[in-house]
DNA sequence: TATGAATGAGTCTTCATTCAT
DNA sequence: GATGAATGAAGACTCATTCAT
């Protein structure tokens, strides 16, 4: 499986330069140098620089989701609630370069009426977190979810503008744990 | 003046222009075409796409904050808080082609490292409804304002990206009326 | 012969997506899909597009060659010259999309300097057409058998230019016929 | 008037690379080189290499038949016919690679569907043509300036394809012209 | 025979911005 | 204030072809 390697060596190099830059300022060129291949080749394993990007954002997602449920074994409901939580926020506050990349994900979709690549990840998403906040005991878990959702996007956007200067995390946190609790 | 006037005239086109496609997929040839100039003409004004832009977005919202504060005249507490988050909703509803043109300004400046062209805003936009929201009795309004703007940004990207699909605005502003109260 | 049923099934994928799309609108990868093999395997049994190209466009007018023959038989001088101009123009109006992918394979010869590529079919058209006028009493038949080939080339290629507007065939073919018996 | 000065430099220069190599075979980057301006530059003038190359060709055309109405003032209707016939002949044989740059642009044109272009210049060869074939009191006029058009091309493709071994031109133009006078 | 990963050279095109007039 | 010609730097993507397996 000489593909499969190069293939996550891709991944692995785009998430780099994605985190470090724009991604109108990451080039094609530039991943395939940072990957150790050819520009061809790099468009031999992803058709295009979306769908790269794509697949670079939902593996992250993808684990953020399998790590959080794992860390949730054998907790109780309220101390789920608080994981969930702060799990979100770290997705925020752990590199804030990584949460303007998904903003530039989610601007690119749109531009390319790709909204569609969403609905996958919004099921996952929504059937995970909603089970955990109706585990915790939350009123209206789905829409709880969604709202968790929003909050840590719009929180994060804000973050990214203000420089981080227009709340702390921690004040924000208790806030958002004590709206899911509401 | 004849300079304000083509000034006014350049900033109405770019709107249109930016209610109806991408940032990256409007051009400054397109802009000057449309409100009947020169590109140089364009640039006479303006100094930069960004430049221009933020102009644009920032006259909207000025106009949204304008606007909100004169319909809040006269009412009670109760009912400017419910105003004042129609109004936000408003804003992600009213045009889903505009809310990303924010999201899209908000990543420019982020690329271009003008995220300080927002502190101003945020300054008028927190003390405005922090205000908003101390007179209607909500606890820690400073807090409040925050959130809703994370939320009302956060609940614009995800309508945006579901088509819509995710929830029922209606509901969700009750939502957030309920958590603006608590 | 595993590999003759092999090429022959590259060569009817090619030829059907030949007569679809332009010579440079096709890809190996594309024809490799139709034909039910790998791109490596493709070259394994041609050399190079142009290659396979040319392979298809003579087997197709050798077929057009042998069938004429066949449709010959028997008939008179008068007949004979009928059914060759006949043939000639069925050549054209067949696939408009095939006599399109003549010209570009004309074209791409020129390119790579491989114009001697037609001098082998160009003697055997040449034998065959100029016996056939002789035995219909044309005068000299060789300088026929060129002009009917330029003719039907020029004819085709200002057909598909106009959209089949520019004349109408069958007054057209009279008019052939009539040149040829000249 | 300094646009006018350097869009003629571009056409030139396009012409020369044009009738030396391949269509494909020349770049933009290698046009704008030649004619002392940068590619951004080169697109300012013209919006694609194909409207650029069809500007040349037409610029081309338009001549020819200008030069041929300037050397048909006064002749008889005989002369006229040979003059036509002559300047046609001249087309092809001056520069090979020319009307293979025909040939190419011709296919151009299908492959990108703008075969409508050649509408307006069909007519007025169409006009020009039909009309000096009258004066020479040919019978069909119409027909027959058809005809040349296509025999020309024809010829033109099948003198390329044999390296000029197929035919001697002075032989075809009396062909030629003993069809034009029929 | 066949696979598919990899190459590498190449192409058109876009566009914000500058500047001489 | 305005024009439009010109720049330059970048960037995504294509594809025939080769080659190790």
């Amino acid at each position: 499986m000489k593909g499969e390697e190069t293939r996550r060596r891709i991944v692995e190099s785009a998430l780099e330069l994605f985190s470090e830059k724009s991604y109108h300022d990451v080039s094609m060129e530039e991943i395939a140098k940072k990957a150790g291949l050819s520009k061809g080749g790099l468009f031999h394993h992803f058709p295009s620089k979306y769908d790269l990007a794509r697949t670079v954002l939902f593996t992250l997602l993808d684990e953020w989701l399998e790590n959080l449920t794992a860390r949730l074994e054998g907790l109780s409901g309220r101390e789920k609630l608080e994981t969930l939580v702060d799990a979100a926020f770290e997705l925020i506050t752990t590199s804030p370069k990584l949460s303007r990349f998904f903003l530039e994900l989610y601007e690119e979709s749109l531009r390319l009426n790709k909204t569609a690549d969403w609905d996958e990840f919004y099921g996952r998403y929504l059937g995970s977190v909603s089970s955990i906040l109706r585990d915790a005991g939350a009123r209206d878990p789905e829409k709880k979810a969604l709202l968790l959702g929003a909050l840590v996007d719009g929180l994060a956007l804000h973050h990214l503008l203000s420089g981080g200067k227009l709340f702390e995390v921690e004040d924000m946190k208790e806030e958002v744990l004590r709206i899911m609790e509401g």
